[in-house]
DNA sequence: TATATCCGGGTTTTT
DNA sequence: CCCGGATATA
């Protein structure tokens, strides 16, 4: 039937092929792990563009991180030569701000992007203003009920009122309040906006109905309600769209992501055709029956079965250790055995499930002198250096950035305490300004001690140089500009951690020479600049591959990559699955991480659980996973003691 | 205002 | 046990 010859499905399968080319209807494509589905996405956005002569403008792809956004981005480059960045590729946050920016760029509105540390704070702040006890009402709990909120697009205003006048509910009030007058977006309001935006014009609404011609999204299993809100906008009866997703690989529940909105899609979208994409082509067939069996424990799943043409390989092994070190030594020793017969060491992964159970795996790597590389998710932007940076040249864009104020009113240490700055708080809470025209309101008025007075005169000046010098300067001068003349240089000095401080004000600077618009000013472009480098948070990993070392990381981060050979350390009732989740609904989820653990394994897949481990100090006896007793015994191999187990 | 000491709580984290 | 936040002290 398919006739067509060409590198874009060439050693595809029939399944992967027809998702490949198939444009009458919509597609929805169940993709287990490991079945090609980034090839899958790739090649169709190729064969749309060469072979349909789709326009790359008119393609959206949707990702749900920066990472499988640029990776999708470099595979297609690699084919297409031509206006490639004219295709909107990107995460949901990064698109919808493109969208908002468009539009609030001609409004003249600012937008500030905050993250998660300056939303705890914020809400903190909040919380404490309206006498609510911080104890009983910890910032983050509240940031985890707004972000939920958020996430089905409601706004205190959309909230029904007689339910949710608790005090949850007002911290949220103020804080959405807040938030509108200062133009702070946090994730969630990123994407209500957008949906409002186009809720209420629906000039651009058509405008974009009309140019997205395709659209496509990956990792759907992890969508939440508003960017399903925001996808179906978009979509109307003229667009095709694709979605591929693995609703057994959903492991983001606690930030809103619902594996039921597939099930909707199917509802909300006639003429939507099913593709199981289930061949595996990554694990041999024991680790690929294991994981099955394992996860077919979980009632709530779309029914499919991975399979693949590859033999039973290895056994998956269990070791029982005395304790932690004892699990270590196991690891490391398999770990030398396998260096010794010439395996590269990038080739090895050790996956857990709490990021302080590397510790001791990295003791005894160590002391083994086994190369290693422990991966988590410590923010380029999240580091102090660079925010402190970063908020200085957030006042100079907006001097009522309260959030950014209160971050460099003593950064460097300028005198400038508690006190004062609950002073200068007090009159913002009164006259209802920003802390920047609170504190000018103030110094007119001595009320504060001569050196203070002083002290703060001379930071106004310093922020008003600092905007006059750097109105003409490239990017990277500005930052330079302001690292230079904030001294802050000299505060770092006085630490040990200076160097690593330097080497990321480095990688601030590299970033700034990156990062290039046309035809816009130079205060536009700090500002797209700021914007991006809070939404392309991470970490970029380039030597990830090169550097022959053992990787450490979670689960959660190991989801997408694979290796051949994995480790899964911690398999306990308590570590995994997690305390937490015991006895609640959440154990799904739980179960699902095991499931996309045991699928990273390419050809051996070892898993070890302790009979005692310190926990907090205090040694604690533990049982082994149920995770464990779920895989049949016949793709086992037990090096030692299962008794425990039975 | 800046430093010293006590106390409690402690998953995972694509944006 | 180890970290961050809140309180006590110089």
């Amino acid at each position: 039937m398919i006739f067509i010859k060409d590198n874009l499905i060439k050693n595809m399968n029939e399944k992967q092929i027809e998702a490949i080319i198939s444009i009458e209807k919509n597609l929805l494509i169940l993709a287990g792990a490991g079945s090609g589905k980034t090839k899958v996405l790739v090649n169709r956005i190729n064969w749309l563009i060469l072979k349909l002569g789709v326009s790359p403008k008119s393609i959206m792809a949707v990702t749900f991180s920066n990472k499988a956004a640029k990776e999708i981005y470099n595979r297609i480059k690699k084919t297409i030569k031509f206006n490639i960045n004219d295709i909107w590729i990107g995460t949901f946050h990064s698109l919808a701000y493109k969208m908002l920016y468009l539009h609030y760029n001609k409004l003249k509105k600012h937008i500030q992007i905050i993250g998660k540390e300056e939303q705890i704070n914020l809400i903190k702040n909040i919380t404490i203003k309206l006498n609510i006890d911080i104890k009983k009402f910890p910032p983050i709990k509240t940031m985890y009920y707004i972000n939920n909120k958020k996430n089905y697009g409601l706004h205190p205003k959309d909230c029904v009122k007689n339910i949710e006048k608790d005090k949850l509910f007002s911290i949220y009030k103020l804080y959405q309040k807040k938030c509108t007058k200062y133009g702070y977006f946090d994730f969630g309001e990123i994407l209500i906006s957008v949906n409002n935006l186009l809720i209420k014009n629906p000039e651009i609404l058509n405008k974009y109905i009309k140019q997205f011609k395709h659209i496509l999204i990956d990792e759907f299993q992890d969508i939440n309600n508003i960017q399903y809100k925001w996808i179906k906008q978009i979509k109307n009866k003229n667009n095709k769209i694709m979605i591929i997703g693995d609703d057994d690989q959903c492991i983001y529940g606690w930030r809103g992501a619902e594996t039921t909105l597939i099930e909707k899609i199917k509802s909300d979208y006639s003429n939507i055709k099913i593709i199981y994409l289930e061949q595996n082509y990554r694990s041999t067939n024991n680790i690929i029956l294991a994981a099955n069996h394992l996860i077919n424990n979980n009632n709530n799943r779309i029914k499919k079965k991975l399979w693949t043409k590859k033999k039973p390989g290895e056994l998956i092994s269990l070791y029982s250790a005395i304790n932690e070190e004892d699990e270590a030594k196991y690891i490391t020793n398999c770990i030398k055995i396998l260096k010794y017969n010439g395996f590269s060491l990038n080739k090895c992964a050790i996956l857990y499930r709490k990021n302080i159970q590397s510790i001791v795996i990295e003791k005894i790597l160590s002391k083994n002198n086994i190369n290693y590389e422990f991966l988590n998710t410590i923010k380029f932007y999240n580091r102090k250096e660079i925010k402190d940076i970063i908020s200085y040249l957030r006042i100079i864009l907006n001097k009522n950035d309260d959030i950014a104020f209160l971050r460099i009113i003593n950064t460097p240490k300028r005198g400038i305490g508690i006190n004062t700055i609950n002073k200068i708080n007090e009159i913002s809470k009164k006259k209802k300004k920003s802390l920047w025209r609170s504190l000018k309101i103030i110094l007119n008025k001595n009320i504060l001690k001569k050196k203070q007075n002083l002290i703060l005169k001379k930071f106004i000046v310093l922020i008003n140089e600092i905007k006059k010098n750097i109105k003409n300067l490239k990017l990277y001068e500005q930052v330079n500009y302001v690292i230079n003349k904030t001294k802050l240089l000299l505060m770092y000095k006085k630490k040990d951690d200076f160097k690593i401080r330097i080497e990321n004000l480095k990688e601030l600077i590299k970033l700034t020479k990156k990062f290039y618009i046309k035809n816009i000013n130079k205060f536009e472009i700090l500002k797209l600049f700021l914007s991006h480098i809070i939404l392309n948070n991470n970490n970029e990993n380039n030597n990830f591959e090169k550097k022959d070392s053992v990787k450490l990381m979670s689960i959660h981060l190991s989801k997408g990559l694979e290796f051949d050979q994995v480790f899964i350390i911690g398999m306990e009732e308590g570590i995994f699955p997690h305390y937490y989740t015991l006895n609640n609904k959440s154990l799904e989820e739980e179960r699902r991480l095991a499931y996309v653990g045991i699928t990273r394994a390419k050809k051996k897949l070892t898993l070890t659980y302790t009979k005692e481990r310190y926990l907090y100090g205090i040694k604690k006896k533990t049982k082994p996973s149920r995770f464990i007793k779920e895989i049949p015994l016949k793709y086992i191999e037990i090096i030692n003691n299962y008794k425990v187990l039975l």
